[in-house]
Parts: C-alpha cells; sequence; structure tokens
DNA sequence: GTGAAAGCGCTAACAG
DNA sequence: CTGTTAGCGCTTTCAC
C-alpha cells in the first residue's frame, strides 16, 4: 500500500530493500522458512518489507513455474455480463463442467471459470484480445456494444456465442419467434379473446422478438390487436405492478404471456389480487422450463427456449472448436419447448 | 489429438516438427502473419502442425509474457462446490464486484472468477496449495472432507470461510440456532400447537442445527416434541412428496417450518393439495430473505441467515486480509434476519 | 521471408 | 544460514 503503487513490486524489489535473495524471499512467502532455517530476524525483515511495499505475487509467473509439462492446462471461460439469469449461466457451468469431467485424464486438465462483466464492457475484459487468458470461451448476456465488439474482431481462440447472431463466431440460438407465435396460439386456442403480453419495458433483442410474433400470430388468427403492458423492470414486483395498473384500469385481459419468468410470478399476484381466477378468467402463460414453474399455483404453462438443449449444443460447439480448430461460423437454431401445465 | 498427448506440445514442438522457428509458430496462432509476410505455405504446414499436434496454447506463459509490470493483478477466486445454492454464490460474486471495481484503479486490476469443486473434492483444485492461482479466495459450501483438508493446511494468502468454523481461517457464519428458536417462537406465538420441521434427509451442518434448535425450543416452551419430517432430497418435489406423506398419515400439523425455500415452496403445494389453509389451518415459516418469498401465495414469513449482511462481512474480511496480511483468524457471526409476512 | 535472443516473475536445485 | 543460477513457454524486437 504504502508506496510501491507506481514501481511494480516483485520479489527482486523486496530482496534488495531487505538486503537479502529472492529465494528467500519466495521462501518466506510459501511460508517454508522453517525447512530452510532462514533466521528468525531475516523473516521477519522480509515479512515488514513484503508488507509495506504492498507485495501482490504475480499469478501468472507462479503458474508459469509450477506447471506440470506433462499436462495440457485448459482455460474455459464463461463470459456472462451481470445482468443475466444466473441459473441459466449456472447451468451451463454445470454442463461444461461434465463434459470436461469426462475428458480430463492423464495428460488433460479443465479449469472453469465464470467471469462477469458489465454490459457494454466486455471489451475492458483483460486478456481477451492477445488470448492470454482462456483457450475457449463461450460469451453470453451481451448488450449491443459487446456485439460490436466482437463483430469487430475475431478472437483467435474458441468462442461461442450464446443468444445473439454474429457473423464471425459460432452461435446457439432460441427462436423468439416461433416462441411468440405458440405462446398465441396456446393461448387463442383456450378460445381468448382479449390477450396480453407482459414485457419489460427495456426490450432485448429476444424479448422484443417474442412480443412481436405474438401480437403478429393474434393479428393474424383473430385481427384484432393484443395489448402490450410494460413492466418497469424485470422483477416480480414489477410485473406485478404492471400487470394491477392493467387490470385496475378495467382493461380487458382473459389470456396472458409474459416474457420472463419473474414477470409471470408477479402476474400470478396481481390477477389473484384483482380476485380473478386462473385459468378461468384468465389464461397465463410463461417461458421455458422454470425449474419452480411447476409448484406455481396453480402450474404454469411455459412456452420458451429449451434451455438444456441449448447449453448443450453450447458446449458440443466449444469442445469441437478446441480440437478442430479455425472451422467456418454455424448458427444454430434450437426450436422452443413447450410445457403444457393447469395455468393454460 | 494424434500423437501428441504424452510428450507436452509447445510452440517449440511445433517449430522444429515444420522446420520453422518458434517466432513463426507464434505469428500464425496470433493471425499475425499478413504483416510479418509469411509465406503462406509455410502458414499451412504451421496450421497442420498445430491441428495434428494437438497443440494447446499455455495460458500462464502468455500472461506472463503479456504482463504490464506497471499493474497489480490481483485474481481472486470464489470457491464452491456444485451442490449449492447459486443466488448466494452470485451475491457474494457482486458484491466482490462492487468493491473491486471501487479499488480498482492505475496500477491495480482486478479478477474474479467463480470456481466449482465436486464436493469433498476441494484439495483436487489445482493451485490451491503451490498458490499458484489466487490471491485470495472465498471458500463456501464445502463438506465435511473440504474442511478436513482446510483445517489441516494453512493456505498462505487470504481466504474467507463462509459458513463453517475453521481454526485456522477467517469464517462468516450465521447462526443456525437462534434460527430455529426464533422460527419456533414464531409458529408458538400464533398458537401453533402441532409443529412440524421439514428438512432434508442429508442434513448439513447448518440445517441439522436448525433443526434441533427448533425442536429444543418447542420442547422447552410446550413439553412437547415437534414432528420432524424428512424429505429425500432438496427439491420442492421432494418436500411436496415427504410432507403430503405426512398430512395423508392423518398426522397433525398446524405450524412448519421448512429449513431451506425451496423445501417450502413444496411444502405449499402439499398442503394446498391437502385442503388446508395457510395461515389459518397450517402457519409456514421458511428461510431468510429468498426473494421471491413475497410472491408466495401467501406470502411467506422467513426466518434465516441474513445474506446480505454476511456476503458484506466475507468480502471486508477478504480485502482486509489482502491488505494486511497474517492477522489472526476471526470468527464473525451474523445474527438471522427475520421477515414477518403472511404465512404465519 | 525467417531465425536468434532476450526476458516477463517466480521458485527449486545446487553451491557455498 | 544464504545467494546464484537456470528455466518454465511464450512473444517481440532486431538482425539477417
Amino acid at each position: 500500500m504504502a508506496r510501491g503503487e507506481k514501481r511494480p513490486v516483485t520479489v527482486h524489489t523486496i530482496a534488495k530493500h531487505v538486503g537479502v535473495s529472492p529465494s528467500a524471499v519466495s521462501t518466506v512467502l510459501a511460508n517454508r522458512h522453517e525447512e530452510r532455517r532462514l533466521a528468525p530476524a531475516t523473516v521477519e525483515k522480509i515479512r515488514a518489507a513484503v508488507r509495506e511495499l504492498g507485495y501482490v505475487p504475480n499469478i501468472a509467473a507462479r503458474r508459469l513455474r509450477a506447471h506440470d509439462p506433462e499436462v495440457h492446462h485448459h482455460e474455459l471461460g464463461i463470459l456472462t455480463s451481470f445482468e443475466a439469469p444466473v441459473f441459466l449461466v449456472s447451468r451451463v457451468l454445470r454442463q461444461v463442467q461434465r463434459l470436461a469431467d469426462a475428458r480430463t485424464g492423464a495428460g488433460r486438465r479443465y479449469s472453469i471459470s465464470i467471469e462477469m462483466f458489465h454490459a457494454g464492457r466486455l471489451r475492458a475484459m483483460p486478456g481477451l484480445l492477445n488470448a492470454s487468458r482462456f483457450n475457449g470461451v463461450i460469451v453470453t448476456n451481451t448488450v449491443p456494444e459487446d456485439d460490436a465488439f466482437l463483430a469487430g474482431t475475431t478472437l483467435p481462440y474458441a468462442v461461442v456465442v450464446l443468444g445473439r447472431r454474429l457473423p464471425n463466431y459460432c452461435c446457439v440460438l432460441d427462436t423468439p419467434g416461433e416462441i411468440g407465435r405458440k405462446a398465441a396460439e396456446i393461448l387463442l386456442k383456450g378460445d381468448c379473446r382479449s390477450p396480453v403480453v407482459l414485457t419489460p419495458a427495456l426490450l432485448t433483442q429476444s424479448t422484443a422478438e417474442r412480443a412481436e410474433a405474438f401480437c403478429a400470430t393474434v393479428r393474424a388468427e383473430t385481427g384484432r390487436e393484443a395489448a402490450r403492458v410494460a413492466a418497469l423492470g424485470f422483477t416480480p414486483a414489477n410485473g406485478a405492478e404492471a400487470l394491477r395498473a392493467h387490470l385496475g384500469a378495467g382493461r380487458r385481459c382473459d389470456g396472458l404471456y409474459a416474457v420472463t419468468d419473474s414477470l409471470a410470478l408477479g402476474a400470478y399476484q396481481a390477477i389473484k389480487d384483482a380476485g380473478r381466477r386462473i385459468p378461468k378468467d384468465i389464461a397465463v402463460v410463461g417461458v421455458g422450463d422454470h425449474e419452480h414453474a411447476d409448484f406455481f399455483d396453480p402450474p404454469l404453462t411455459c412456452v420458451g427456449p429449451s434451455n438444456d438443449t441449448i447449453v448443450e449444443q453450447v458446449v458440443t460447439q466449444l469442445f469441437y472448436l478446441m480440437t478442430h480448430r479455425r472451422v467456418k461460423p454455424v448458427e444454430i437454431f434450437v426450436p422452443p419447448s413447450v410445457v403444457r401445465r393447469a395455468s393454460a
């Protein structure tokens, strides 16, 4: 902390500062001074210098030093913005780990880490451009700025993009149009006459397309317009508030498609508070395979991306890219999953 | 893939194999052969060799090479087993990132990554013992085997343990005894006469203590024994099944403490299916500050660890340890949070 | 067009 | 008890 802020502090710096050799410093840092029988006074002086100079070990150097030449070490990264549905990320992680475990062997190890970036600041992640952090990455939950960055540069290692179309990378995508269409069909077949779609006010590419396709389908099949309700944010509370306002204003609604899980949860509360029954008065459709949808009251019918399939594709692609490098980018579309439950 | 499995493959290996110099190989790997005007034939031969020999770049070496001596790079790790409630981990991550961002400056960068290990296999995580991966770590969701490993060795860098007591490390803990006691008090004050505690069959130290304290409090206050219902696993489905069996057998229950969120969710379904009302027939208490507890139907009263406070303590400790190294281990206990809602 | 050499920061082996 | 030396694998000058 004290003074070494601008000049880099290395074991060498400390050694000179104390008047000992770098190896003595190294020994103390690893708590091996006993077996090396360093003089306690020396140890103390070194410790003091370490603290005073604010020494931070260089991890890359240590790793290189510790490296066992018999094993290949693969560094995999899952890169996601903070504004992410964690549960999807954790599924990706689990799947990556499963496949990595299956391939781990004598001369092969995998390290997998999740790295979060602030939306729009992917370019600032260190080591991305010079390939000094990962052997392969999965990129997801990007915003347009990040996409522009990616599109403008071809990273020289394995990259799979989840949920975006970028011409120079392998991409795995859901089909938001089809999702919206199917959601509309389910509601319309259930004799819904005044469909509503509940979205966050800030639409992502994906949620926008879902809502759009929903409305288009309603228009095509009935000639009427679906009502659009925009929640301020992504939380259940936002969803509840928005739908409450809609219902409170006496506007019609006998069928609802909520484009995210959390909004559906909030919608349930608003509907019940308004004294309406699900699905009798208002049928509700949410998005795909939420782990708790079965325990909503009533259980929630879902149309949305089949995340497990998506994740599987992503991970398969990543490993493929890492072994056969420089293949032509592909786009993989995964059709939606539909789970019918009691709410529609 | 093909043959280089046992002998380590480096740029040097490839260079020799093709009959060029390491620098040529390096240039091709970084896609810089254009500006260096390598012969296209050479480039192709190098590419072929790279593929054939299954070359994997050594990330540590690249990092060391790319290292800018003007900035200190801090590697922070959040180490958690797979059997983890992701949402807690993601809170830790957010908080760490927040504090790291605040400290990031000219000569200072932080990288934060989540690393998952298989329960009981923490010792197998590479680079833990020789300090070649992290400058500081937060360890959580360990099982006894992992704890034994940690207790037996003092890692020579900043370590904060979340949710376990280990004599040689800084630990931050909730107070499961107090949690169980408060849960019991809430139910008993609500005139509950036949309390039940719902737990997973496989108890962690923490869930066991919560259940134990709950039963002890019931015993002390009423002289009766609380019934214990064990669910096969941790999911809502497990919880629903277990409680359904209990209620179906005609056994009494007018107050329930579920020691995890998911079990509470399942319990709701079982209770409603049995035609009972919450809280009129059966009052329900869940654990701390679940983000969706407000949207349970009815909203769920919670007694549990106050995760935000815990996370704050953990992260504060970590940064403290990194700047003032080798301080005496401390134990920090964070009292439970109580949020009263409609379910009890 | 291509190769040789230097050195990033660290630690283990070997000499004193 | 302590210092010197070598080298982990990589990329970037610089020289040919």
